[in-house]
DNA sequence: TTGTACTGTAATTTTAAATATTACAGATTG
DNA sequence: CAATCTGTAATATTTAAAATTACAGTACAA
């Protein structure tokens, strides 16, 4: 999975649960994140064209949730973000000359696709509108 | 989590589950991972210091499991290389005389906690001996 | 109908992290 | 005592992530 960009989502939707009414601009986003706008425009699109938000282009623009926090669940974020599996192979190819070079990486992928199922069957299990009642 | 530690360790270990009664060189296992040694060696040191493997210095020296493939638990392993959270926090320390950007780091680290969580269970429940399994 | 304030996207630069390399003192064996 | 290994640190290189810049396109509002 890319580094950060799980809480970096999850940063972005609490906002727009915070204000549901409001068209929230990049720019206004960014300075919650202390990040800058066009970086987050561009998780802004992932995040729409998942359906979880949407957004308005032009003057008095901006994006707000597309569903309700209770139908958000933790679980779609991570699909969204995860790229791969959340553990990382060796960053060589192992030789495949050597037993255990040839068929770890197979045994690692099977075990890092229940690794990932572990932590699905954890996400799915709360909802964006559990996550933001911690701090609303 | 340290990009690709826990499958350098558990590639390392699963040599010398394979030859449990040899020394294995840093050269040799760094030949099967396609790295090199002096990075192997480093690798080693954790594993080492944890006990999950002994080491012996000089001529025909090298490494070899310090104990049964059967006590060693791959959240053994997780457990070494895991560095803080799995998942990573947003790179920028969040505005905080905002509502979320005051309060989110709190609650995803407690979210995060519960996935490490989730995923020491799954790996608790795996040994080294079933692991390797898959391929020898 | 035009200025302003947004989005969307791509290209580029910068920074930070991971990985690789080099080097060498110390240990052990034959 | 020569050869072969480890242990460790310092440095260099590579790669990935993040930040910045730029600008065309869209919508509102005066």
């Amino acid at each position: 999975m890319i580094r950060s960009k799980f809480s970096v989502s999850v940063h972005i939707l609490s906002l727009m649960a915070g204000q549901p009414d409001e068209w929230l601009s990049s720019e206004y986003i960014a300075s919650s994140l202390n990040s800058n706008p066009a970086l987050v425009r561009k998780e802004l699109s992932v995040l729409r064209e998942a359906g979880l938000i949407e957004s308005k282009e032009g003057k008095n623009g901006g994006s707000r949730l597309g569903k309700a926090t209770k139908d958000i669940r933790m679980s779609d974020i991570f699909l969204l973000v995860k790229n791969g599996h959340v553990f990382g192979f060796a960053p060589n190819e192992p030789n495949p000359k050597c037993a255990v070079g040839a068929r770890i990486n197979g045994a690692l992928d099977e075990l890092f696709g229940e690794i990932d199922n572990s932590i699905f069957q954890k996400l799915q299990s709360i909802t964006l509108a559990e996550f933001t009642k911690k701090y609303f």
